[in-house]
DNA sequence: GATGAATGAGCGTTCATTCAT
DNA sequence: GATGAATGAACGCTCATTCAT
C-alpha cells in the first residue's frame, strides 16, 4: 500500500519545515521569557517573534502552557546533557572528591542559561499543566542515588532515599540560591569557598 | 449601639473602620489565593469577597500587587511570631541541641498555613513589585547569624556570613521541600527522621 | 441600618444608567441583526454600535447568546402586546368571526418587525442557550386553547390540546410563510384572500 | 487488484475517484452535522473525517457553504425519492383518501433522517449561498398542485396556486412540528390521531 | 470616603482559505 | 490532482483601573 517515492522527499521536506517551525516557536518563547518575562509571553507575541502565524503556533502546541513546558523541557535537557557527561567520570570517585565535583557540576548546571532558569523558577505559576513543572527533579535524584549506592561502603547512612533527598535538595538549593540571588558569590575565590562549604556540608553528612 | 460620647474622636472610629477594611481586603485576598489560586484573585473578586467596593480597594491599596504583598507580609509576620518566640529559648543552647530545635522550628514554621505558603511560593510571579517577594529571608538569616555568634566557640567555621547562608538555605530548602512536595515525610516517624538528618547535616558542618 | 438619602438619588441614577446601557445593547443587537445579519453581530460590534464598551456588555450579559435571547424576548413581548390587547375583544365572538380575526391578528403580529422576525427565525442557530428559542410558542398556544374552551359548544373537536396544536401551528405557518416568503400575498386583495382561506381552513376543521 | 485492461479509460477511474471523494466529503459533512452540530463542522474537520486533505475539499467545493448545500440537496433527494414513488399511486385517488395518504407520506418523509433534518432546519443560518436553502419547497408545491388539478372536479377552490400554498404549508408545518418538537405525537395512536386531524383539516378545506 | 458602572487594551483561540511542494 | 503547513483576521471574553456620582 505504501507509495514509493524517491527517498520520500515530500514527507522529509515537510518534516523539516514543521520541525523548523516548532523550534522557532520554542526559541521565541524562551527569548521572550528571558527578555520580557512570563507576562509578556502571549501567544500572539510568541508567534510574531518566531516569525510564524498564531495559527501555526496552535498547529503544534495546544496552548501557551505547552510552549512554556517545552521551553522548560528543552532547558532541562540542555542542563542534563552537561550533567550526564561529566557525571560519568565521577561515579567511581570516593565521596570526598566525588561530592565536591558534584557540587561544582551543580554550579555549572545552574550557569547553562541562568536567566532562563530564573524566569522558569520564579515567574511561571505552577498551575494547570504547569503544576508539576518545577517539582523535585527526579533524574538528579536517581543519578545521585546511583552514586550513593556505588559508594555505600564509605557511608554512614543506610536510608539512601532519604539521604538522596537531603543531599540533592541541599546542593540544588545552595547552588540555585547562590547563582540566582548572590551572583557575587560565584565570582573569584568566593565560588571556590562556597563549593568547599557545600561539599564539606554534604560529605560530613554522608561519610562514615 | 447608642452614639458614643463626643469624647471619642470621630477620627478614631474612622481609623478603626479603615483598619477593618484593610484587614478584610487582605483576608479576602488570602482566602481566594488559597481556595481558588492566584489566577482567580482579581481585584473585583477580592473586593466582593471582602464586602467592599473596588473603589475602596484602590483607596487602600495601589493595586493588585500591593494586596498580594500584604498577604505575604502578614503570612511572614505570623510565621516569625512563632519563630521569634521559640527562638529565644534556643539562643543559649549548645549547637547540638540548638540546631535540632531550629530545624524542628523551621518545620513548625512551614506548617503555620501551608496552603497559603504553597500558593505564595508557587503561583505568585516574581515580577514588578513582587520581584523581591521570595528572596532570601533576611530576618531568618540575621537571627541565625546571631545564634552562631553566641556559639562561635563551638564552631569550626569562621566566616559566619557564609555559614549562615549555607545553613539557612539548607534548612529552609529541606523543610520547604518536605512540607510541600513530600507531605508523607512530615507525619509520624518520618518527620523525626528528617529532622534528625537535617540537624546532623548542619551540626556536622558547624561543629568543631 | 438603612442610610437615609434624599429620595434615594444615587441608586436611582445608577439604576437609570444601567437600564440605559442594557437597552442600548439590546437595541444595538437588534439593529445589527436586521441590517447585517447574525454573523456580523459580534460582541465587539454590538458594544460599538451601542456606544458602550465590551466590558459593559459583559457586565450585563453573560455572552452573545444572552443578547440575542434578549432581543428575541423583547420582540416577543412587542408582538404579544399587540396580540393580547386585540385578543380580548375576540374571546366572546363565535368561531366563524373569531377565527378570522385571529388569523388577521396573526398577520398583524408578523408585521410588527418582519425583518427582525425573519432573522430571528432563519439565522439564529438553535444551539446552546438558544436551543429553545424558536420552539413552539407556548403563550399563543395557551391563549388559543382558552378561546377554544369558551367556544367548545360550537366545536366538533374534543381534544382541545390536539386541536390547539393543529390550529396554532397552521395559522403560524401560513402567516409566517406569507409574510416572510411571499410578501406579494400580503398586499391588496391577496391578503384578504389569504386570510379568508386560512380562516376557512381552520373554521371548517373546528366547527360542528 | 490486477491492473485493468487498457480498454478501461483512465478518465473513468479518475471520474470514479472524484466521485468517491465528493461523496466522502458530503457524507462526512452530514455525519458531523448530525453528531456534533453545525458549529463543529469546520472544513478541516470535514476533510479529516472524509479522509481527504483540506486542499482536496477545495478542489471539489468552493467553500463550506457549498458542502452544507450539497448535504441539504442530498437529503432532499432522498426524501423526494420516497415521496415521488409513493405519490404515483395516490394521484388518481379521491381527495378524501388521497390527502390522508399525502399527510401520512409527509410524516414518512420527515422520518427519513430526522436528526439531519433537524440540524438542517435549526442550525444552518440562512445566509449567503444558504439563504434559499429553507425556502418553500417548490417540488412539493408542484406535485401537490398537479394532484389538485387532476381532482379539480371534487374541489370547492378555484385558485389552485393559493390552495396549494395553503395545503403544502399546512401539511409541512404540522408534520415538521410534530416530528421535531412533539416526538411523542409520532408514536402509536397519537400519530394516527394527528394524521387524521391534519387530513380532515385539509380535506374539509378542499372538498366541495 | 465609598460606590460600582464603565472602560478598553489585550488575551487565548479558531477556522475558512491559500499555495508551495 | 493531492497534500497539509501556513495564514491572519476576527472572535468571545477578562480584568486592572478610573471617576462621576
Amino acid at each position: 500500500m505504501a507509495r514509493r517515492a524517491p527517498t520520500e522527499p515530500r514527507k522529509f521536506a515537510s518534516q523539516e519545515r514543521s520541525r523548523a517551525t516548532v523550534d522557532a516557536l520554542v526559541e521565541a518563547t524562551a527569548r521572550i521569557l528571558v527578555k520580557e518575562g512570563f507576562d509578556k509571553a502571549s501567544t500572539n507575541r510568541i508567534a510574531e517573534v518566531a516569525g510564524v502565524s498564531v495559527g501555526s503556533l496552535y498547529q503544534y502546541f495546544p496552548g501557551k502552557e505547552a510552549l512554556v513546558a517545552a521551553v522548560d523541557e528543552r532547558h532541562k535537557q540542555q542542563v542534563m546533557q552537561t550533567v550526564r557527561g561529566e557525571l560519568a567520570g565521577i561515579l567511581d570517585q570516593p565521596v570526598e572528591q566525588g561530592v565536591r565535583k558534584i557540587v561544582a557540576l551543580a554550579v555549572k548546571a545552574h550557569r547553562v542559561d541562568p536567566k532562563l532558569h530564573r524566569v522558569l523558577a520564579e515567574q511561571i505559576p505552577r498551575v494547570g499543566k504547569l503544576e508539576a513543572l518545577g517539582t523535585f527533579n527526579r533524574e538528579n535524584y536517581t543519578l545521585f542515588r546511583t552514586y550513593l549506592e556505588s559508594r555505600q561502603h564509605e557511608l554512614r547512612v543506610d536510608d539512601l532515599d532519604l539521604a538522596s533527598f537531603v543531599c540533592v535538595t541541599t546542593i540544588e538549593a545552595l547552588t540555585h540560591n547562590a547563582v540566582l540571588h548572590h551572583p557575587k558569590m560565584l565570582s573569584g575565590d568566593m565560588m571556590e569557598a562556597l563549593i568547599d562549604e557545600a561539599a564539606r556540608l554534604v560529605t560530613g553528612y554522608l561519610k562514615r
